[in-house]
DNA sequence: TTGTAGGCGTTATCAT
DNA sequence: ATGATAACGCCTACAA
């Protein structure tokens, strides 16, 4: 194995000054550093992690907790995953991959052991057991998802009540008064989650706002729970022009159902989903969806958390970030007027 | 912090003591062992990971190299990682997230700081770019897939070919005799990924032993491409009493044009699928599925990468492994009895 | 069965 | 602008 004594030699300086090379935190002139650096490279030196952890008390490496089953779309959990890895290795940064299966055990484990600098947690739920023992611990944390209580900590999550507004918008801009919401199964509305809920509240207010009758059904995804979702809305209001799905299982079920009573979308009944674009565009038509940025999700969690790190390093406290990225509107061929 | 010497203190003992307590790799009295456990739960001890990984010249961390865009599905991948990074646990290792987009070097980097004690290849073509480096620089290395030359590694895939196999006895076993086999598109071919060569190459064996007739037609996955296969198919052979779906994306819109040409499922038509079970599993009618166990591939590939680690520990040349992993048929409703 | 002590490779504090 | 060197916390021969 090359040691820093072995580039420190070859170069004919002295360790520290190759250790300043690698950090920057001292200037050195140029042509030391062109020899250190050659000799770098001719040697093939990678400094060690292990020594670098225990000499600078910073492994930079940060803990992503990915959850073992999850109400998030699992192409999106793949997606945050990969962007927080990439955005991290732009700040120094490795990743380590927690499951869940460990209980909040886990994070103590990474954290206390000085594995990693801090982490970052996934599909936070609103009242999320995990909080009380980041907060105990004083581990530097960024969580995906907004909690009851985020003080103390940063966080990133997507704007769903604007999300709901969107679609709210989209469908009133275009004529429809009559408008259906289906969305998750009761459990998930009943234990509060905090996507559905927000989503809800916020196309409810703006519907208000635009004149809109609209109806919530509740839907588990399956075929006969949105058949029969499908059937008492139809019931309670025939005059619904619109659908609004916040539930991926229920669209494919839900196209059938228009299919088979003989409504053509867009021109009867218009489609929007709330979902990932590119689930969107699998359908054909293609649908018009409402979309979060998931990868700006792990972008920001990543930088919240260098800043909390950086900032404990200096003995400072970091301040708490609050951060709700704005979903986009993406036109598909299932919206269109509402039927005169 | 606590450290090993706040824990020897406490508990009367030499700092040695409680480390070999952890270790195990040597015999400690019962009553040294409890006053010592008693004193590590109560100090609240853990080991600093960067302190070990240096004296101890190992990391107990382990490299999974997700690639950053691939054929396999999605939801697979996660749960290979997590499969991966729950039996790691078991093993007393961790988990260390490398994409793709760092090139070769990722693997390079975390092998040769010491980051990492082993390396696990997710998605391995079978001409694969990164094995030769692997094999260059020595380092500890599990693939999850079949390259063309595996000498010097270990690897694990699923036994595609018996998947095909599987497919050809499934149907000939309900009488079927012409059958139609919907994969990937031609470029996937073009490129002889193994999954799509072996399958076939699986399927046409069992189907000429079994004295089937069959049709292969490559297919993008949009429903146009998917139609034109369709409508090739029946107007070559329009006796065809079966199909099977390689491509995941197809199956959709299968259904779609079988239900519109006026051909029930599974009475007059029956249809097979390649296919994760939880995928299969929620269309109406459920699907009848060949399915390879995604757990399993991440499971043998840490038991494999371990092997290899403890080997090279003790200076010993690892043996290669090559384990295939044998599918399963999950029968759901769209296959039945051949029509007459 | 247990203790002692040297060394693992870097970082960062003092010097110069 | 650069050097020397004492930590950093743990592991493991070597002793007892």
């Amino acid at each position: 194995m090359v040691t820093i004594a072995d580039v420190a030699r070859h170069a004919g300086v002295s360790t520290s000054t190759v250790s300043y090379v690698f950090s920057g935190k001292r200037t050195i002139s140029a042509a030391t550093r062109r020899r250190v650096e050659s000799s770098v490279i001719e040697l093939g030196y990678h400094p060690n992690a292990g020594a670098r952890a225990l000499a600078g008390r910073r492994s930079h490496v940060l803990a992503l907790v990915v959850p073992l089953r999850s109400d998030v779309y699992v192409p999106v959990m793949l997606e945050i995953a990969i962007s927080v890895t990439v955005e991290a290795r732009r700040h120094g940064y490795d990743t380590l991959l927690i499951t869940n299966d460990e209980g909040p055990g886990g994070v103590r484990r990474v954290a206390a052991s000085g594995l990693a600098d801090g982490v970052i947690l996934m599909d936070v739920q609103l009242d999320d057991e995990r909080i009380p023992l980041i907060r105990g611990q004083r581990t530097q944390a960024a969580l995906i998802g907004l909690p009851d209580d985020p003080s103390g900590l940063s966080c990133v999550d997507h704007d769903f009540a604007t999300a709901g507004a969107l679609c709210a918008d989209h469908l009133a801009d275009l004529g429809h008064r009559e408008i259906a919401f289906i969305g998750y199964g009761p459990g998930t509305y009943r234990r509060h989650a905090a996507y559905a809920e927000r989503t809800l509240a916020g196309f409810r207010e703006r519907a208000a706002q635009r004149g809109l009758r609209f109806l919530h059904r509740p839907c588990e995804g399956t075929y006969e729970s949105t058949a029969g979702a499908f059937t008492r809305i139809l019931g309670d209001r025939p005059g619904t022009t619109a659908f609004v799905v916040q539930n991926e299982a229920a669209i494919g079920p839900l196209l059938s159902l228009l299919r088979s009573s003989g409504r053509t979308v867009p021109e009867d009944t218009s489609v929007l989903v709330l979902c990932p674009a590119h689930v969107a565009e699998q359908y054909v038509p293609t649908l018009t969806a409402v979309t979060g940025p998931a990868r700006e999700l792990g972008q920001v969690a990543v930088e919240q958390l260098m800043r909390r790190i950086t900032a404990a390093e200096r003995g400072e406290q970091a301040p708490d970030e609050r951060v709700l990225l704005t979903p986009t509107l993406a036109l598909g061929q299932s919206t269109g007027p509402a039927p005169r």
